[in-house]
DNA sequence: GTCTATAGTTCGATAGAC
DNA sequence: GTCTATCGAACTATAGAC
């Protein structure tokens, strides 16, 4: 039995969280980290919150880099692991899937998991959004090793099921499509204070309604340009 | 004769640098937050750059939020203006603008004004988007104090020029306009590595002939839609 | 307006007991 | 695996001379 076996039955028997104080540290994490980012955020504070001692966090994960990437790592294999399960099923149904599907199974894992978390359920989209748009070396290594073979997927079924999309023309549509999705995942609040209220980026199956429709247009005109 | 007048004068008549240390401070403040963050950055690096003494900092910006308040103003309040003329100036020509030049006139003085700066162009950028994608208070305060204004103005005309769109949805496709004019500023290098080299977000006008059919598509999509 | 010097805080990381 | 205690290295901001 391997000491990780040992460590995940530890966690079942204790009583108080059933979860480990290595799992509890991760799920703090994503908290911290997106509410203060990176810099921002403290290892201390991620210990109290946790109820764990400080020099515990260094214990399991050396130091404050490699607790951020152990949490990315964590949170975007399980989501990238339904997104790429979600393409393929697509693709094994009768006949190509439409241009609309494709783009639901990019952006419901990200909301999915985000209701299912306690606490703030929108925690590591927020914390995405700012790796993603950094222009950083060490950010975008992250982008690369846990984002770019998602990404490359669906920019191939993009060329596959939209007839005349060069893969130029794809990678553009897959960068912009992401684009907008951060209007969804940065929870800014933004879009209530210029509608008076009336749109609500609170709501993602509201914006999820109004996103997939504007990518997909925006996708099919590029079919009309050369490139 | 005012101060701030005196203030110009001098910094005018400085031969080194023809630019006063007030203004060297916010120029290297740009610098420094974009390849940082607002956290990640200190007031010693942009001093030590700038070649001026830490002190000095304080005395012409009191503390680091009111030193980046004052750099997000000076640079918003340019950018901005433009916007904004180039907007007014659009609906004064004979008949109403075309969706596709009021996009461009949304994106066009950021890549000016980021060519125009001395050093990394884009810093301002850079530092703009991290500021939109943040769900902060602060942030969102700078935000809506800076942005939201030109943000109705542009909603306003795509309602007058867009037929069947409504306001709504005309609040809806501004946030993801911008989200997708995003995938421009963060220049993270991403789209080259999707595409094996051949997609490079640095260029801006390549960008823009991709970016502005793609979201005016999205735009006019909106139209067959209720709301 | 500009500088030097430093006070006062807070953070990441380590050492060592249990 | 978990804790307490602490070191050393930053950082922001202030005080005071010029």
């Amino acid at each position: 039995m391997t000491l990780e076996t040992l460590r995940k039955r530890k966690a079942i028997s204790n009583a108080s969280t059933s979860e480990s104080r290595y799992d509890a540290i991760l799920d703090m994490s994503e908290q911290v980290f997106a509410n203060s980012g990176y810099k921002g955020a403290t290892i201390r504070e991620i210990a109290e919150r946790a109820g764990v001692a400080q020099g515990l966090i260094h214990y399991h994960f050396r130091n404050k880099e490699e607790l951020f990437e152990a949490m990315v790592a964590r949170r975007s294999k399980s989501i990238n692991g339904q997104r790429m399960h979600l393409l393929r099923a697509l693709f094994e149904e009768n006949g190509p899937p439409s241009l609309e599907r494709i783009m639901e199974g990019l952006f419901r894992p990200t909301i999915e998991a985000g209701l299912s978390q306690a606490g703030d359920g929108g925690a590591f989209a927020r914390i995405l959004v700012s790796i993603a748009n950094s222009a950083g070396e060490w950010e975008q290594g992250l982008t690369a090793k846990y984002y770019d073979p998602m990404g490359q997927e669906y920019i191939s079924a993009l060329v596959k099921i939209v007839p005349g999309l060069s893969r130029e023309n794809a990678v553009w549509a897959y960068m912009f499509a992401i684009g907008v999705g951060m209007t969804m995942m940065a929870k800014t609040g933004r879009p209530r204070r210029l509608s008076n209220g009336i749109c609500d980026d609170g709501d993602a199956e509201v914006m999820l309604a109004k996103i997939i429709p504007f990518i997909s247009a925006g996708v099919r005109s590029f079919t009309k340009q050369p490139n």
